[in-house]
DNA sequence: TCTCTATGAATGAACG
DNA sequence: CGTTCATTCATAGAGA
């Protein structure tokens, strides 16, 4: 990437370190959401017995299932740390306005959630928990106009307008929003290619 | 594996239905992954990276100053670092007995704190916690001087073993893949885009 | 400059 | 539920 604008002692308008971090954030989610489509893709496309449980790239932090069922030592690997997909997904039904996590309902999201990754209801039931008292526990402190080049305010227009349908709970709602995204150019350019 | 169409005696190079069935489920998807990912980095770009998305208070990050008489970078987000005379109140404070500073203390303390340079609470919260717990972790180890780096390498030793199965545990991993996605594509095309 | 350490911050899990 | 503990990640600053 050239950059261009390197002229100077000050360079201003390529990428911040805090932009760098988004992207990287960003490419992380989308890697690993073309991972698991590409899993899908191969599954299906091959009328494999898709297995409940694919876990593909998400959650390696599991060590268990792999190499030696009989020296499965369970590394005290603990601490379920939620993968990108299970991330977005949580959220979503977080502020699905259910702001309630019903003892029946945990045990759905589980079953949803173990599609991109190993979860347990405790570990969902956890994560509801926090949340809220995270949530709550939010600093009156105002921020001092800091402004760091805050981008727009945009997200108050858009914001969360995919929430409020209950959309996923499980595929059938997601299956055909309003997609509009130059599918034809990614399919072409990167993802569906192999290398 | 590629034929075994069984609706039907036609296996063709085109698009079978229940292809093109799937294609549009993995479309959807992605689609909508795309879309929480704009959410996320609306969230993210204003504030700092909190990965679970919705902190509003705008808790604005800022930098050490006072203190260090020479060097004060106020474009650096990132860590707040204690001036001296803060490190000296708290240090005061966790001392006193309460071991454990009540979540009603903590807002005086940053009142306090305040005084000397910004501070927010939730700063005072994290460095008795962070305290508290690096206290008690070297008391049990009568460690003399030099066992600090064992343990530390017996640690990092055990953490970096991660990454055997696939390696998806943390973002490191994940984050610049040897993707061939036109990332400055998209990021041209509409996440970066301001509207 | 590069590395290593100290430590601020994030978060899953547990306690009352 | 609210609060606290434990573990881990990331980064600023010191040292080589």
């Amino acid at each position: 990437m050239d950059g261009g604008s390197q002229n100077g002692a000050y360079d201003g308008r390529v990428m911040t370190e805090e932009q760098m971090e988004i992207l990287s954030k960003q490419i992380a989610i989308y890697a690993a959401i073309c991972g698991q489509l590409v899993s899908l893709h191969e599954s299906l496309s091959s009328k494999l017995p898709l297995s409940s449980g694919v876990d593909p790239t998400g959650g390696g932090y599991f060590d268990s299932m792999g190499a030696s069922p009989s020296t499965y030592k369970i590394s005290h690997r603990h601490r379920w740390t939620p993968t990108s997909m299970q991330l977005q997904i949580l959220e979503s039904i977080y502020e699905e306005g259910s702001g309630t996590p019903k003892p029946q309902r945990i045990e759905e999201i589980t079953l949803e959630l173990s599609q991109h990754g190993q979860v347990m209801d405790k570990n969902v039931y956890n994560w509801f928990q926090n949340r809220r008292a995270r949530s709550k526990r939010k600093q009156p402190q105002a921020m001092t106009t800091t402004t760091v080049q805050t981008v727009d305010a945009v997200a108050a227009t858009e914001e969360r307008s995919y929430g409020d349908s209950g959309g996923f709970e499980s595929y059938d709602h997601i299956l055909f929003p309003s997609t509009d995204f130059g599918i034809e150019h990614l399919l072409d350019g990167g993802i569906f290619r192999e290398r």
